[in-house]
DNA sequence: AAGGCGTGGCC
DNA sequence: TGGCCAAGCCT
């Protein structure tokens, strides 16, 4: 008989499952604020099992908040490299500076005070401050909003509303506890798509269970239509061996991560030679005896929001390059292991290795070697 | 205040 | 396969 969720019965019940099949996860060893802080912007739109080798190499590399105070932004990127969001590793840095150097070296237990750190809103402030501090705060996320929504049978739960049942529902005594375990049961249990009700502790209390609206509950927003573009991309590789990358810009999209140079197919410019146009920009004659171009296969890159085809041509044999490339212009000739250390976005890394694989076919050595020859 | 902001897994 | 989805934040 399904009744209308009851706080002492849900607290209950949540407790209980907690104990019995929450998830055994890195983040959860400790309650050190300072890996709560860094595990919660991870998780942010992104899967758990995602997370976990990000996580682990992070703390590996910056045991504690001091660490990650010195470290430096090109860094952070790289060992985020993979992950997405980009700019939740610059604000994390730039937070944890904050903290560094004028809150006392100490992560707030204040949610207020929290929430003035870049990077830290609503959510993200209550989930710290209840699970590394125990402060009675509700984490309004999306596993709460979904069953929330199925608990009271709410197709599009209000903020106000969801405000109003998580803090008539919420365990008090074990805030950081209660919120977690809400998570891994709308993770696992409470899915969007097929949820497995069987397995819910909170099934006898659920009303949308009880009506069957499950799958209905909470109504999807409508998706945004994503753009798509055509992007030309020029691979120069030099007669070391090395690939010509530029860094991107430090605002929106992939800020500061790096790239092949290349511009956006436009009207205006796709009745010209637009790798013509970005390889003059570099210096690099096309035209050139020696220049060999290798038109590669294109790729397409899918992100949340924009398509983006590349259309890359490897160009090697070039003989002069002209001043405008040098590393105070936001480029670099990168070898090798140079490659390896810079973030590069996962769409960068596909093009890499479409080079790398032309020039094996080539037998182009595309390393830096140590030459064997007087 | 709606849209920008990544990526991989799922069916 | 292409669209949907995942522990949001920022402007």
């Amino acid at each position: 008989m399904a009744r209308i969720p009851d706080q002492k019965i849900t607290q209950d019940l949540l407790r209980d499952y907690y104990e019995a099949r929450g998830r055994d996860l890195p983040w959860r060893e400790n309650r050190d604020p300072y890996k709560v802080w860094v595990s919660e912007i991870m998780l942010q739109q992104t899967r758990v099992e995602t997370v976990i080798p990000y996580f682990n190499t992070w703390i590996e590399r910056f045991p504690k908040l001091s660490d990650l105070a010195d470290a430096d932004e090109e860094s952070i990127l790289h060992l985020w490299q993979g992950l997405g969001y980009y700019s939740r590793a610059r604000n994390l840095l730039k937070a944890i500076q904050i903290v560094d150097e004028h809150m006392g070296g100490s992560v707030p237990r204040d949610p207020m005070k929290l929430r003035t750190l870049p990077g830290i809103g609503e959510y993200t402030a209550n989930a710290i401050a209840s699970i590394a501090f125990g402060e009675p705060l509700a984490a309004i996320d999306g596993n709460l909003r979904r069953v929330l929504s199925r608990l009271f049978d709410l197709p599009d739960p209000s903020s106000a509303d969801l405000k109003s049942k998580a803090t008539l529902l919420l365990d008090i005594e074990r805030p950081g506890d209660w919120n977690q375990a809400v998570m891994d049961l709308g993770a696992t249990v409470c899915t969007p798509r097929t949820p497995d009700c069987g397995e819910c502790p909170l099934e006898n209390q659920c009303q949308s269970a009880k009506k069957g609206t499950q799958v209905q509950r909470p109504i999807s927003k409508p998706k945004l239509r994503t753009r798509s573009v055509i992007q030309t991309v020029v691979i120069a590789v030099n007669s070391e061996g090395e690939f010509l990358l530029r860094k991107r810009p430090t605002e929106g999209l992939l800020a500061g991560l790096w790239e092949f140079p290349g511009t956006e197919l436009t009207g205006n410019n796709v009745e010209t030679s637009p790798h013509e146009d970005v390889a003059k920009n570099l210096g690099i004659d096309l035209t050139g005896d020696k220049t060999e171009l290798i038109p590669l296969n294109s790729l397409v890159d899918k992100l949340s929001h924009l398509t983006v085809t590349y259309q890359p041509l490897l160009v090697i044999g070039f003989d002069s390059i002209s001043h405008c490339v040098t590393p105070d212009r936001g480029y670099c000739w990168a070898g090798g292991d140079a490659v390896k250390n810079l973030p590069l976005p996962v769409g960068q890394q596909k093009l890499l290795k479409l080079a790398r694989e032309a020039l094996d076919a080539k037998n182009i050595q595309y390393r830096p070697s140590v030459s064997m020859s007087g």
